[in-house]
DNA sequence: ATAAAACTTGCAATTAAGTTGCATCTGTGA
DNA sequence: TCACAGATGCAACTTAATTGCAAGTTTTAT
């Protein structure tokens, strides 16, 4: 699944302490190979409280290992390391599922659009709401 | 300010009833000139209830006379037709202020990327988040 | 015009997701 | 060993939005 050593790694790297909750936390960021809520990681992780998961997940965010991004109301956490670039991601009205979109030079021209306009951005958020090819499909067969 | 005529107009080829309350919501999206918080509205409206305001423009957005984003855990509206395409948004996180940048090409890219994967895209919500122009001036001035 | 059906609005209560304050625990350095 | 900083948990709170229901208004059909 994911090396625990891997995760340590990255806090070492960081300059955090690590603990046992932000190695799962963090381990299951990594495991998960998607992005995901705090409940569903609360949930993923087992026995944690839902106030430190949301802890973990602010200082993962603070020190970038962990970009954050909003779909309608909540708050969805992904990995951000050199594998894993800023993209958009496409949230079905239909299954809830969202599912990123391999976009990466279109991420870097709206970045250099925002320097442009002097502006310094440091987080790029794209979600594009809609129905997914699965459930485009099922509702046409009706 | 805004032609009151215009409201109505708008909401009579939608094919929705025409009230009171409706036109104050829409003409003050029009007048605005800029995107607006449920929150804002029910100021600048005066008169009328939270919850009505919310399902008015529950109402205008499923008609598309006017966009719902997303930023952080709010919603905001602003109106949608000829004149006022799609377009990113730059939230400052010092000052707050949410500006509208002008990029309809890319949102255009972005919709036609959807199509390519199969996903029908309805809402294309672009903010990013950073340091306007005016705060980092202030700040690094310090 | 009148009655019935279909919306619109307001009020109070509820919900979802995140945040805060404070007490307790844990581990590290003097 | 002590004490200090940081991590964790619990309970209470906050914010923004939503729901249920009753009362008002329109619209439609007769």
């Amino acid at each position: 699944m994911f090396k625990a050593s891997n995760a340590e790694q990255m806090l070492k790297n960081k300059g955090v302490s690590v603990t046992p909750l932000r190695l799962s936390v963090l381990g299951t960021l990594i495991s998960a190979g998607k992005c995901l809520m705090a409940e569903e990681i609360l949930k993923r992780v087992g026995s944690i409280n839902k106030v430190t998961v949301y802890r973990i997940l602010e200082k993962l965010v603070e020190v970038k290992l962990v970009r954050r991004f909003s779909i309608k109301r909540t708050f969805y956490y992904e990995i951000a390391d050199k594998d894993h670039k800023p993209h958009p991601h496409l949230v079905c009205n239909v299954c809830g599922k969202v599912r990123c979109l391999n976009a990466s030079e279109l991420m870097i021209i709206l970045s250099n659009l925002c320097k442009l306009y002097g502006f310094q951005a440091d987080n790029i958020n794209v979600s594009i709401g809609g129905v997914c090819n699965e459930c485009s499909k099922q509702h046409s067969c009706k």
